[in-house]
DNA sequence: CTGCCATTTTACCGGC
DNA sequence: GCCGGTAAAATGGCAG
């Protein structure tokens, strides 16, 4: 990276571009998601109990995944001493 | 909030779900994100200092200056050596 | 924090100091858990294997916990409306 | 490892459990690190200007310089301007 | 030496 | 408007 005037800076500039349309659609999804909140609670719902309960959701399910994994290694550590 | 089975719990499963969408949304976003930088550092880029470049590209002047001026008078302050 | 000479410095230099040494302690530790996969590895255990066993057994325990949350946020929410 | 009976389990979980002791303990000095920073915060320090501090102190000089001159390069290659 | 995972750091958001 | 805590990003370390 020391052909600062040619193809190499455009390529970076390239980059560095493409990052920053995708962090612009990110924050905006983020604002989508602030405003479901906004409206769950102008509906009278409890914004803290609602985060607990996607946390919740989201850890039972990073949960069976985890599980899943583990069962996998286990299996392949199995027919790994099976293949021996 | 205490309607169980009216329409008050539907109506906060489908907060639930909305708000379970956009994030898978957010996370392959940042999937993609993850890619670029990827690409970029095969290609030779260094990932690290792209991100110092994204981080100032978003900073305005003024603030840049302020942080400067403040850690400049910590390290003033336990006789740390200038990083000129 | 312009009091470069006076009390002000030696009280960050102490502040720095002391989460310095509570670094070093922490790395330390770090160190002996470095110890025990190795010495866990050499008598034949996998490491990646004890790694998801200590994984899912945090997560059940953070589950737990969460549940424990959600079920006071939820006591509280109840308390909150028959006051009303 | 597949003498679930015997010594070998015995062995497993003797190791699993000084791993989840030693992760306490660090995640105890952890906790003191953080109430070390509080009580600076409370002293009117700025925490993420101590952060910068720390990092500097573990820096050594020629890293740094290195790392300046490479986030220099690529600003260049980019037109950004210099930040004198 | 590369990719992955854990830890650490930063930024954000809601509550007071 | 600030503070506290919670979620996301980023850096560093380890295994393969």
């Amino acid at each position: 990276m020391t052909d600062v005037g040619g193809i190499t800076a455009e390529q970076l500039r390239s980059y560095i571009e493409r990052i920053e349309r995708l962090e612009e659609e990110k924050a905006a999804i983020a604002a989508d998601v602030r405003e479901v909140y906004a409206e769950a609670k102008s509906n009278g719902f409890d914004v803290k109990i609602m985060r607990q309960v996607l946390r919740l959701r989201k850890l039972d399910h990073d949960d069976r995944s985890e599980q899943e994994a583990l069962l996998d290694l286990y299996k392949r550590a199995l027919g790994m001493a099976e293949s021996i």
